[in-house]
DNA sequence: ACGTACGGGACGACCCGTTGAT
DNA sequence: ATCAACGGGTCGTCCCGTACGT
């Protein structure tokens, strides 16, 4: 057992790694401008063994946006099991700011690079999930200016994450970006940490406090 | 004097249409997934009539992007011109605004791309007019969220700009960005629901208060 | 233990019969009439393979001249441990005139293409070989005409190489040459008409005396 | 008659300062290396200039190698009158090394470049005449080292030519390539301007004293 | 006598992906 | 689980030459 696990390990290991080095050169180089080769020098490895862990380019890019999506897929369920349209879209944005916070670098090389988003609107699953995290912030309603208000949020949010300094921690980061978030949306900002808002508001707590 | 006025519109013709082709490809595909070749096969030209009237795919590339600069140029120095801070924010935001309605496609594609950005950063004078046009919002307080909130609405109203149906004339878009972008940097939203500007305006609005 | 010889010579063979091809063209075309496509067809392989065993067309020359370089070097080390000025002379002139006769077409070939001395001149540790082994001749009297007359030596030789008729074998040939560079640096010629040489020689003689 | 005079000359001018052009960056760049492009640069005209005073790229280079190669066909000229054939061989020694000195740069670069060679061996005229070149030192007799000899005069003299110092003049330096070609050849030297050599030799005067 | 505008075809340098061996 | 070796294709760049205008 000990063994079948060690090598278990040692096997996924690799395709970890991979994963690790395909994610910093994502963030310095962007995606398109970073080639298999590039991936594979930086581990030491060659090119062949990143094709014995993934199919293809695109699987392998898929697996680096695993994890961040699994996040957007947590946020959007939590937020969906909210009841009036004012908590979901108050957690969705908490939630996307704590998300943003959290990957702050590959957030936004994930958010705004065109070719993400061409490989995201191919499979089903990932489009659909977008589309349900613009709904949070939507509702149904034909209401012109909420489709772009809610855009300006998601990319607002996402592009600013990366422009925080590099010495504040990922809290701080999450409250100001909260903040915003809600602003643009029309509610009041509560400050973390700091004096708590007086005012009464939709209270909708999860993952704050 | 018409044959000579019809020869310089044929003989830059070609450019033009170049510039044209480059941009419709740019926002199909970004930046990166443009090659020369398919921008020639647009025209059904050859490659080489790209490299006559461009040096480089640098030179094409940043001929694209002139018009779309000369516009945050002169949004800049109209915003650099006022005289308290809430001044030029404001009236950065508003000139933000009417730029992102104003280029609806073209404008995020260039706002967002890798590959952009790095040769942006490579002409002094571009990189200095995008820290100016972050001064103008920032200042220079050391408050450590207008950062992280400056860019939020850079990205936000560039990133919202395209998300725009198709059935929103600019005016409408420009509307809804400037009540965002001012709600996010905490100003208080004026003229929603689309009321029309009653002042007449030179171009399409946005730098006059 | 077969195998593994068997193999390794396989794993150098495509490697090894590149640069035979690139010789073998080189002498044909010139270096710079010598494109990667031409080299890849003449062993029926495409550009991509040569890219895998040198990384850029440069490589692929040094490799060429490597060989050529090394008996270059050899001779100038061997020349530069004798004692008197006459006799470091002599063993360059017999050395370089032993290189040229091994080395019949390629040498010509590299010693006159203004690519090859392009490349050589930026890299220290050939261009330092260079001027080492005109040293060996001019010494560092100033003498006026001794750098006129230690380039004709050597231009000389290489030159005359490539003249020598087919049947004409290495030793007499290089015979031919040590007689001429000797007589034009103003040595008595000795061994005339092909004497053949008594002693015993490691390669095909030349750096002894 | 003025005015037409004044027009062919300058009709011929810019003719002429092309080739000057060529000249120069064949001896920068070689002639491999230097495109046509880069000449019309030079001078601030178009490719298409060129095209108009010669019908290709070869022709250019031809008309570059004319002057040059009309100065080669004097000396075989001059030699070829002479009765003995060491007078013959003498002649043109002294010429070469007379021709090699007026053209030091552009000289070397015609002699080695392997394109020029080609070029040179495809035009009956000039391959007879080089043939003629060499026949005037190897005479008829089949002396197996006489060719040898005569291209290590040749290619020496030519070769040695580019290494003269700067501040050295025309005549001094055809006055140590005489001397150096002279010696290969078996002729003993005569020192110009020096004393004298006080020995007889098979004095063929011509184009010295 | 020369410029404008372009075609057609190379070139070196990358790319992603595959095959067989170990 | 990984490597050596290579195919097939595309990229940006540069080449020579040409048609047409003035």
């Amino acid at each position: 057992v000990a063994s079948s696990a060690a090598k278990s390990e040692e096997v996924s290991d690799t395709r970890a790694r991979l994963i690790d080095a395909a994610v910093a050169l994502f963030i310095r180089n962007s995606v398109a401008g970073t080639s298999l080769q590039m991936i594979a020098d930086e581990l030491g490895v060659t090119k062949a063994a990143i094709f014995y862990h993934f199919p293809n380019r695109e699987q392998l890019l898929l697996a680096v946006m695993e994890p961040y999506l699994e996040q957007i897929r947590e946020t959007v369920h939590a937020a969906e099991r909210r009841r009036s349209a004012a908590a979901r879209a108050d957690a969705m944005i908490r939630g996307y700011a704590a998300l943003s916070a959290r990957n702050r670098e590959l957030g936004t090389v994930l958010a705004f690079d065109a070719h993400v988003t061409k490989v995201l609107s191919e499979h089903d699953e990932w489009s659909s999930l977008i589309r349900r995290q613009l709904a949070l912030l939507v509702g149904d309603t034909s209401d012109r200016s909420a489709t772009i208000k809610a855009h300006a949020v998601f990319r607002g949010l996402a592009g600013a994450a990366t422009a925080a300094p590099d010495d504040m921690d990922e809290d701080e980061l999450r409250g100001h970006l909260t903040d915003v978030g809600r602003r643009m949306w029309g509610l009041r900002a509560t400050r973390r940490r700091s004096a708590p808002d007086p005012q009464p508001m939709s209270r909708s707590g999860g993952t704050d406090d």
